[in-house]
DNA sequence: TCTATATACATAAGAAAGTTAGGTATAATT
DNA sequence: AATTATACCTAACTTTCTTATGTATATAGA
């Protein structure tokens, strides 16, 4: 019924990251993870999720295990080497556009000095 | 020769933002000023920001003005009423996006309380 | 003079990354 | 018995971008 709006490019990022700090985690568990950490704000919508777990495990970056849990089957992800790699380099050229987003969106004189 | 990379849903703020610090501007001069602000980082191209342009007139979030100088057309873009609340309403938006990234991405303990 | 670069607009084909909607299946709750 | 939660998946479509191309004038350099 509502809209998350703009992930539009950072869900890798957040996959990569979400798996360096905690080594396995499956896929309904990164949606939970990331709905908990900012109270409901953004869902990631498993039409979003699971093509991009695909896509990642097919360039190397995932490696997966599947596991019986009562009765229902779990595909764990975890970091190869290669996304270890690959999320260093993605959080900091996340980093690096926001900080250019600030330096085009905040005006020159800090809005705070005008209050 | 190289890749922008990571800009995905936020032209349309990026314009809107910067109408709104200078009234008029052409589109030509909106890219010179992102590459000026962001020290040739961020590099809007054309085949992005031309039908960005004409989608948000098209929406009535801009008019236009086309001026001749120097045997050159420029065409003015100016915020309406309406791409005034959409400006608003879009800053608002990138502000809590980024802030749920923040909360998703930064480790529960400050990194830099580790150094 | 010729060429390249800068200024200034535009479009069109294709790729990338989402949304929306559907499907399968088990477990737990109402 | 029906709904919600858990857990995976795909396919059609849309939005938004990249890349490439086209037009035209002005200026700077070889």
């Amino acid at each position: 019924m509502s809209n998350n709006n703009l992930i539009k490019g950072s869900l890798q990022t957040i996959i990569l990251k979400l798996l360096e700090e905690k080594d396995r985690m499956y896929g309904y568990e990164i949606t939970q993870k990331v709905k908990e950490l900012t109270a409901g704000e953004i869902k990631i919508t498993e039409g979003a999720l699971y093509p991009a777990l695909h896509k990642m495990e097919a360039e190397g970056l995932l490696t997966t295990e599947i596991q019986q849990v009562d009765n229902r089957v779990r595909k764990y992800y975890s970091l190869t080497k290669s996304g270890k790699a690959e999320m260093s380099s993605k959080m900091n050229e996340l980093h690096a556009f926001i900080d250019n987003l600030h330096r085009i969106l905040n005006p020159a004189i800090d809005p705070k000095l005008n209050l």
